[in-house]
DNA sequence: AAAAGAAATTGACACTATATCAACTTCTTT
DNA sequence: AAAGAAGTTGATATAGTGTCAATTTCTTTT
């Protein structure tokens, strides 16, 4: 029958899956993800050990999976904004704007950050979802330099767009980092100016 | 008393203490980081499992830590080599050259960096070898970069040093580890190229 | 050269965490 | 009300780490 809005059974099940996630939340960002056990986040979410592993056959991971997730569509967003650069000024203004709320957001999420790069290195299911991601951006970075050669802005010279995307990405990335890991006391206008002026000094003409 | 050449104890430790050497670096280039336990180490060597631990009191993360510190000596090297630059063509020249050693260097060591990286995600001290690493190399290239500005030879703008060197060590390290990895199929001039003119004509004016 | 002591080896053990599963409870359908 | 499906549960198998008391091997002392 279809009552899908009353079935008791899938409710508990509903229920219990977000208790877990719930727990998950506090206890991951309490203790980072090598020292958040599937046996802490049960207890926390006053559920059986086993309940956990029928919901998330990938156990931890995947349960750490769905909360990060979250987080990282708001970085997406910055990725997912087209624009069209007509000259080296646009650039400049754009570019240093991007690295802003993307170092921005990096300071609003510095905790959960700092627990993702620990899952990060330990998880390789983890790992591939930030794989994914870097791919996401360096793609839509890449776009904005081939306009750019298109049009005659850039310096002449042997560039390689995704060579040079990564120029951008790859620093702007380990910038995050830094700011999620507490291991560097630069502020971020300094990061976005110094990094968006050698982007476009080292790109356009 | 004092014959330090014929203890023979002395000696069956050293020998015990290099055959489990010499086990670590089979057997983590055959599996991995975390695939490789000290149950399998000890066995492949011949000794029994505590005599891991008691000349490895850090059990894995220390076995490894020695072996990779033979590879790492390797990279060290390029950045010790002191040079000053005093034209943007030099630079050009001479930030390419680095680059190229750097990636040579990746493509020699494409195994063992590869192991190498999933420690890095695994083991705190492991971690901090390579962010000391990096530091190092940080340092080298912000001397240079401080050299060129008070030449006069730089852009004008507000540039932190430290950035702009970032932009050139995350990038060649973020392709250093793509090569390790098997995650690019560029040859390793192009990245030098199209890196170190993003580098030079960044910084240089 | 025998006894005492120091160095190195060893595998059993305690501990911790994961993933699985058979028994169980709760709810739905026949 | 019987059958069956969905979800829960903790005991269990498994696998790895790090520790330690017992043991062997070699050196120093008496």
């Amino acid at each position: 029958m279809e009552r899908e809005q009353t079935d008791k059974r899938k409710m508990r099940g509903e229920s219990s899956k977000s208790k877990i996630i719930e727990a998950g939340k506090t206890l991951f960002l309490e203790n980072g993800y090598k020292d958040t056990t599937i046996s802490m986040i049960s207890k926390q979410a006053k559920t059986g050990y086993g309940t956990a592993y029928t919901h998330f056959p990938g156990g931890k991971e995947e349960i750490f999976f769905i909360i990060i997730d979250e987080i990282l569509k708001e970085f997406y967003q910055i990725a997912s904004v087209a624009y069209h650069v007509n000259s080296k000024e646009d650039s400049l203004i754009l570019t240093r704007g991007n690295i802003e709320m993307f170092l921005k957001l990096a300071i609003k999420h510095q905790q959960a950050l700092k627990v993702f790069h620990e899952a990060i290195g330990v998880s390789h299911i983890i790992n591939e979802k930030w794989e994914e991601f870097i791919e996401k951006f360096i793609k839509r970075i890449s776009i904005n330099i081939q306009q750019a050669m298109d049009k005659g802005l850039t310096h002449h010279g042997d560039f390689d767009p995704e060579v040079v995307a990564g120029v951008l990405f790859y620093t702007g990335e380990k910038y995050m980092w830094k700011i999620a890991l507490n291991k560097t006391d630069k502020d971020y206008r300094t990061i976005s100016e110094s990094l968006a002026q050698m982007y476009v000094n080292g790109l356009y003409k």
